[in-house]
DNA sequence: CATGAATGAGTCTTCATTCAT
DNA sequence: TATGAATGAAGACTCATTCAT
């Protein structure tokens, strides 16, 4: 009967409570930042004792990781376009997508980012989440590419890596900006930039 | 950002003093974070004791302050471009010069950005920064809009800051690009985002 | 030493359990000293839940009492020597067990010494035990003063405490010995500081 | 001008806290034990703040280690007995030092056997200390029976072992003993066992 | 009997900052 | 100006113990 350290909870009320904790984790980390936040103050949102936050997470460090790893993979899925459409309806969908989970989760990047500067695991689990998605984009304009509808004279992964981070940086560096508003120029330009928008190239 | 303390040395020997914490500093600051940075590793590093780092800046945060005053100053000389030239040629060229001093000053800016998150006097800081960046490059836009270069489909601010984020997001995202070979290829999606590549558009 | 919990276990799965985590207890004990076991690390040994070890034994002290009280009594019981044989077969008997028993409960001796040294009770403990070994040496030792065969210039007391300790001191701190290999040696010393050798003495 | 981990101070006033924390720290060690003891009740003794100890000595366990280093040094000095005079003088003279020296630091010396149960450091520390000085008596009982005073039937390793844990284990186990009243019988019986008391011997 | 969730007192340790010299 | 000794607030983490189920 070896213990894994913080092994899941057995009862109803252990798995409410580690709920409880990750969301009161969530909203704190959000609030005060990484290092800003003591484990005290996340108890005391959650409700518990500040003991108790040790009996599911070993660590500041880990709780971090669990929220990250929840964030990231909710953020993935709903990021995930099918493969219908047009492409440049599925870029529309995809950058529009991208523009309201970011807003959504806006702090809450920050502050991984933040921590990522500082703990090479955290860099690497964003850098690898951040390729995962520039790995898809570039695979779609490779495919463009393929059917000529994309000019060769771009490279693909440099161009997936700028288009992603031209969305993400503008949701980054814009606070409060309305994903619905700014969605038709950004997607205008992603569109223009790889040659979809339905202009007759000179190439 | 914070103001210097009572005033600046003012013997010559105090001068150096200064210059030379204010160099380690920045060292430290890229190596370690901000938070991981010791006052007293900055000491050690500018070869003083411990306690004379206070004797020319106040408090930490003020240090901080002081190297990235200087960093922004640098980096805002290097990027302002003369007015010479076609839009095509301006353009390609301020992208060359970001990508290359983004690369030089890589590790610094990802601290400030570190410390933005959790300080607002820096988070405004760096938003000024940006912002001032962001501005240069809407009035170029709006500019060619009125000469017609560039559709009036496009809206200006979120164009520029599209556009910049792609630049920086790139820079920021990939580590150890190199400036000349990624140059090209950002530069044509920025100008055929734009219109300004020599293709004929249909809008 | 501190009493049991209300009454013993009343069902026979509650005997063992309680036997359990008595050698599980033991048995940590002696892997990790007492302050570095945590009452978890037994439970975890003797394959049962947290809470129950509570349910047996009131508190980590009394827990150690036990298992204390149970190796001092089976130590006692062995180091018992009937009273047949001249005094140096005695003496060599004595040893010998105890050099055994010794090299078998080795660390957690040490560990009950460990405990002894910040809690006066197990001090008491121990101090009793060995007050007990040497009254019975020094009763033979006194015996054979009256006999004659060991010198009225040694002091029954001190030797008694002072050959004791030889055999114990020497047991503690040659880890790994064979006490068949050393046991001669010692039984010779000893009989010999007693002249109870068969060696013509000058006094 | 890197810095060593707690390296030494360099004024006199810095010279005196180190000191006056080190004896501190001997008195509360030896007080309360080391598990018992906290850093700022070392602090409190010495008269400082609880942040100094950390000026001066790396961590609690550092802190030991100094004093520990103090004490075996002072010890061993004080043990070392010149090489003049009869064996049975120079014998006695060992014992009456060993039982003065050992009453002296009692309980400090309790304290470190009981960290080096649970720290193999300290283990290793004491362990060299002890084998240091039981080398020392084998040398002298293989002179002895090089010269033929000494029979051959004792092991001399053993005996030495033997005989220092004689005096060692009296002067540990009975608290309040009076050096100058039992160093006799001990002497005596040490003498006795070798065969050095002038007793002629049948071997 | 057994479980495991919850508690919270207890301490080490870090480090920015102050200050006497 | 420069030093380095001293401070003390702050916070992560441990683990014996309790208790509802």
């Amino acid at each position: 009967m070896p213990e894994q350290p913080a092994a899941g909870p057995v009862t109803e009320r252990g798995r409410r409570t580690r709920e409880r904790l990750l969301e009161a984790a969530r909203e704190v980390f959000e609030e005060r930042g990484y290092n800003d936040t003591r484990m005290s103050d996340v108890a005391e949102r959650a409700g518990v004792s500040h003991g108790t936050v040790y009996v599911y997470f070993e660590s500041k460090q880990a709780l971090l990781g669990e929220v990250v790893q929840a964030l990231l993979s909710q953020i993935g899925d709903y990021l995930r376009v099918g493969e219908a459409g047009d492409p440049a309806t599925r870029i529309s969908e995809a950058n529009l997508r991208y523009l309201r989970v970011y807003a959504q989760h806006d702090r809450m990047l920050q502050v991984v980012e933040q921590v990522a500067t500082a703990d090479p695991v955290f860099a690497q689990v964003l850098a690898d989440f951040r390729a995962r998605h520039v790995a898809r984009v570039a695979e779609g304009i490779r495919r463009l590419q393929t059917e000529d509808r994309v000019s060769d004279a771009l490279d693909a992964d440099i161009s997936a890596a700028a288009l992603s981070a031209m969305v993400e940086g503008y949701a980054r560096h814009s606070p409060g900006y309305r994903a619905d508003d700014v969605h038709p120029t950004l997607t205008l330009l992603w569109l223009r930039a790889l040659g979809l928008d339905g202009r007759i190239t000179a190439d």
